[in-house]
RNA sequence: GGUCGGUUCGUAUAACGGUUAGUACUCAAGAUUUUCAUUCUUGCAACAGGAGUUCGAUUCUCCUACCGACUACCA
C-alpha cells in the first residue's frame, strides 16, 4: 500500500477562484484523512499566460483557508526550489524543471509513441481556418500526420537537419488508431474512448524547451509519487491520453487513480462560473480580492467580510455532503468525513444566499470576545474609542442582527456616537409632542421603563418608538432596554432633550 | 459538427427497487416582541420525456430532449 499523495497543480496565469479553491480543499481534505501529503506543485509551462503575482495569491488564498501544503511551500509561503528532506521533489515550479522533461519526450520518440512534428504554428492554424471554411475540422491525428511535415513522413536525413537548424517544431504523441482506452474514474465510474476520436497532442515545444500540461504533469506526477489526482472535470476529455502516456512510459502499475470533480455554475442562466460574475452579480467569485494588470478590481471573500471557516465550509458542500443533514462543519469534521464517493456527478450552481447564510451561521458562533477584536478596527476607522468590555457587550446584543462584522456599524452606531438626525418618517410618526411628553416623564422616573409606562396605561407602542427614536434616531431596531443598558440612563436622558430640539424645528 | 460527462422543489442536496419523495437556503403566512431583526410554527415547491426490465421503478437498460466540458505549440 502506497502512502497517499495527493497535489493541487494550478497554473499562475491569474487568481484562483473558488471552483479551484473547492478542488485544492478536496485534495487536501483527502490526504489529511488518509493520513498522507499534500503538495502544491505550481504549473507555470505557458510563459506566455504567466501573470505575475497569481502565485502568490494561490497560496495566499490557500493560506487563509487553512489549507496548508505539506509539501512544495515552505513556512513562509514561498514555493520551494531547493530539494531538502521535506521537500525531495523541489524544484515544484514547473518552468524550474525544464531541464527533466526533454528526455522522457525524446523517450517516448524512441518507443515510437511520439514523433518530432515541424509544421509551424501559422501553418497550423491556417489549415484549421481553411478546414474550418469548408465546413470540416481539422484535426492533427492518425488520419493528417501522414501528410505533414514529421519525423513520420520525412526523410531521417532531413529531420536530423531540422532539429538541428530549426527552433520551432514540437514533439507530438502519436495516438494510436481505434484503440478503446477503458477508464475509471472514482467519482463517475467507467468510462471508454476510442483513440480515432483524439488527436496527437503536442507533449513538448522545442520553442522554449518547456513542456506543454500533458507531458509535465504526468512525469510530475510519477515522480511526485502522487496516488491520487483529484481535478476538475475539464479534465475528463484529456484522461484517456493521460493513461496512454502511463502506460508508453511503461508507468501503468504506479498509475494514480483519477477523480474529476463536477464543475461550479453560474448562480443564474448557464455555464460555468467565470471571473465576471461575481461583480456583475455582486458576490465574489475569488477567495481573495484581485486587482488586475488594468487595475480593476475584483471583490473577494476575504475583503468582503467572509470567515475563512464559513468559506471552506460552504464551498465543501458545494458538490459533496456526507450523506446526514448536518450542514456546518469544522475543517476536522470535513477531514474525518469527507468522501469521494459522495462527491455529486453533476455541476453545481453555487448561490449566494447559502454562502450568506454560512457566515451568519459562524459569527453566530463566535464569542463576543473574537467579534468585538474584529470590529475594534472598524470603530477606529469611524473615530470610536471604546472600551473593549463595552464592545463586547454590545457585540452580544448586535450579533443576532448580522451576517458579516462590517454590519456592526450599520446596525447601531448609536451605541457609540448620540444620532445626530432623525428618520424624517418615524420623527413624524412618533415624535409628536404627545408622545414626547410621555416618553421623556417615562425615562426619567426612577421606575422601571416598560412597568412604568404600563402603570401609567400609557400606549406602549407609541411611548418606546418615541424613545427608541431619541435614542437611536429611528423608530426601529434594537430593544430600548439594551440600548439603555449600553449607553447608561445619564446619556439616554440627555438624548431624549436633545430630540426637543428636532421636535420644535419640526 | 465530433467526443465525453450530466439531469430530484428556484438553488444545494437526501433516497443506493417498495417512503405521504426528506433536509437546508430563498420566498409566503402566522405566533412571539414596544418597533425592526431574531426565534418558533406552518406553507409553497421536484423525480426532463418516452420505451423497456421487474410483482413493483426517482433508483437498472436503451432512446430522445436539454445542460455542460473538451475539441490550441492554454492549463
Amino acid at each position: 500500500m502506497r502512502r497517499t499523495r495527493v497535489r493541487f497543480a494550478p497554473s499562475p496565469t491569474g487568481p484562483l477562484h473558488m471552483g479551484g479553491v473547492r478542488t485544492a480543499l478536496y485534495n487536501f481534505l483527502y490526504a489529511r484523512q488518509k493520513g498522507g501529503d499534500f503538495i502544491i506543485r505550481i504549473e507555470d509551462t505557458d510563459s506566455a499566460r504567466f501573470v505575475p503575482g497569481a502565485e502568490k495569491y494561490i497560496i495566499e488564498a490557500l493560506n487563509w483557508c487553512g489549507i496548508k501544503a505539506d509539501e512544495g511551500v515552505d513556512e513562509n509561503g514561498n514555493i520551494v526550489e531547493i530539494p531538502s528532506e521535506k521537500h525531495p521533489h523541489a524544484p515544484y515550479r514547473q518552468s524550474q524543471r525544464r531541464g527533466i522533461y526533454r528526455k522522457y519526450a525524446e523517450e517516448l520518440v524512441e518507443k515510437g509513441w511520439a514523433y518530432y512534428a515541424f509544421d509551424s504554428a501559422e501553418e497550423l492554424a491556417s489549415m484549421r481556418s481553411e478546414a474550418e471554411g469548408k465546413g470540416e475540422t481539422f484535426i492533427y491525428n492518425y488520419q493528417s500526420r501522414e501528410k505533414l511535415k514529421n519525423s513520420l513522413t520525412l526523410p531521417k536525413e532531413e529531420v536530423e537537419r531540422l532539429l538541428e537548424s530549426t527552433t520551432d517544431w514540437t514533439v507530438r504523441f502519436k495516438m494510436p488508431q481505434d484503440r478503446v482506452v477503458a477508464m475509471d474514474d472514482l467519482i463517475r465510474g467507467h468510462v471508454e474512448v476510442n483513440t480515432s476520436t483524439l488527436d496527437d497532442k503536442v507533449l513538448w515545444k522545442r520553442a522554449d524547451e518547456l513542456p506543454t500540461y500533458h507531458l509535465a504533469n504526468i512525469v510530475d506526477d510519477h515522480l511526485m509519487e502522487i496516488t491520487e489526482v483529484i481535478r476538475g472535470e475539464e479534465w475528463l476529455p484529456s484522461l484517456p491520453l493521460h493513461y496512454l502516456l502511463y502506460e508508453a512510459f511503461g508507468w501503468s502499475e504506479t498509475m494514480p487513480r483519477f477523480a474529476h470533480l463536477p464543475l461550479l455554475l453560474k448562480p443564474v442562466g448557464n455555464g460555468k462560473l467565470s471571473k465576471r460574475d461575481g461583480d456583475k452579480m455582486g458576490f465574489p467569485v475569488f477567495p481573495l480580492h484581485w486587482v488586475n494588470s488594468a487595475g480593476e478590481t475584483y471583490h473577494g471573500y476575504r475583503e468582503d467580510g467572509y470567515f475563512p471557516e464559513a468559506f471552506v465550509n460552504m464551498l465543501a458542500m458545494l458538490g459533496w455532503n456526507p450523506g446526514t443533514e448536518q450542514e456546518i462543519f469544522s475543517m476536522q469534521e470535513l477531514i474525518e468525513q469527507f468522501s469521494l464517493d459522495k462527491v455529486s456527478k453533476s455541476g453545481a450552481k453555487f448561490n449566494p444566499d447559502k454562502a450568506k447564510w454560512y457566515n451568519k451561521e459562524y459569527l453566530r458562533a463566535k464569542s463576543n470576545e473574537e467579534l468585538a477584536r474584529e470590529y475594534l478596527p472598524v470603530l477606529k476607522e469611524q473615530g470610536v474609542e471604546a472600551d473593549f468590555d463595552y464592545v463586547c457587550k454590545v457585540v452580544g446584543i448586535i450579533k443576532e442582527r448580522a451576517t458579516f462584522v462590517s454590519d456592526f456599524w450599520t446596525i447601531a452606531p448609536y451605541l457609540f456616537v448620540a444620532p445626530s438626525e432623525y428618520v424624517e418618517k418615524d420623527l413624524k410618526k412618533f415624535g409628536t409632542a404627545e408622545n414626547y411628553a410621555m416618553a421623556l416623564e417615562a425615562i426619567k422616573a426612577d421606575a422601571e421603563l416598560e412597568e412604568y409606562i404600563r402603570a401609567k396605561e400609557w400606549p406602549m407602542g407609541k411611548v418606546m418608538n418615541c424613545i427608541r427614536l431619541g435614542l437611536s434616531g429611528s423608530g426601529s431596531g434594537l430593544a430600548i432596554a439594551d440600548i439603555i443598558s449600553c449607553i447608561g440612563k445619564e446619556e439616554a436622558i440627555k438624548r431624549m432633550e436633545k430630540l426637543a430640539d428636532h421636535l420644535l424645528c419640526a
